[in-house]
DNA sequence: CCCTGATTCGC
DNA sequence: GCGAATCAGG
């Protein structure tokens, strides 16, 4: 299998949309799971949650055990990227209660919490409201029942987002599974300086969790890996 | 063990 | 450029 435009498109699509190597692999068949993460640095489209990467202490002992003829210097700094925003310094004005257009994709409305329990708010840079701790479990993106059309995140865009519609400046949130007929993104205005609109960038950053209250849910931005 | 991504290096 | 082999953390 030869890394067309269009594989290459998708690969880039779904590493950004959070998909595992595994399962870009498995979309696109015909190809290994290391392929894909050897295509996706080529692409330069590393810095992404690796478990290695998080840890990293000091130097290796011993790091290499092929070659075995490795310069063990000229390693001075290949990666130092803080991939994930994190708190602004400053919250940002907007108040989240008062966003318009809030697509009718969750069935049911944010369950106001008891005033007794803690609720966890923080701003994004761009004003948008990150995910508490409370609100996490039900927000997450329904499964795919299949053929369940993903709301629309706004009238304007009557037409389908395709790969070839994405720039800079709409939102890349996929909607539904790459291959199938109406895969498409979101192609809402981004909230600047991010990938995603600002009701999608809530989606992606979530507030930082003490490590031990951290809970598991990932971005599944694709609705789970496609049942086959 | 399973999973993950990162890296290396022969092709 | 490609990707298997390998490494290393969760």
């Amino acid at each position: 299998m030869s890394w067309t435009e269009d594989r290459i498109a998708t690969l880039t699509k779904m590493w950004e949309g959070g998909s595992t190597a595994s399962e870009i692999a498995t979309e696109l068949g015909g190809v290994s799971r290391n392929a894909v993460i050897g295509k996706a640095h080529r692409l330069g489209l590393k810095a992404r949650p690796s478990p290695v990467k998080a840890g990293e202490k000091k130097n290796k002992a011993a790091p290499k055990k092929k070659a075995a003829v490795k310069a063990p210097a000229a390693k001075s700094a290949p990666k130092k990227k803080a991939a994930t925003p994190v708190a602004a310094p400053k919250p940002a004005p907007a108040p989240a209660e008062a966003r318009p257009a809030a697509p009718q994709a969750n069935s049911q409305p944010l369950p106001n919490k008891q005033d007794d329990l803690p609720k966890i708010v923080s701003y994004g840079p761009g004003g948008f409201l990150r995910q508490g701790p409370g609100d996490q479990q039900a927000p997450i993106p329904p499964a795919p029942p299949r053929r369940l059309v993903p709301a629309k995140p706004s009238p304007d865009i009557a037409d389908k987002t395709s790969l070839l519609d994405l720039n800079d400046r709409v939102c890349r949130w996929p909607m539904g599974h790459p291959g199938e007929p109406d895969f498409h993104f979101c192609g809402e205005k981004v909230n600047p300086g991010f990938p995603y609109c600002v009701e999608h960038c809530g989606r992606a950053y979530q507030a930082q969790l003490p490590r031990g209250a951290r809970r598991p849910p990932p971005p599944l931005p694709f609705g789970g890996p496609r049942v086959r």
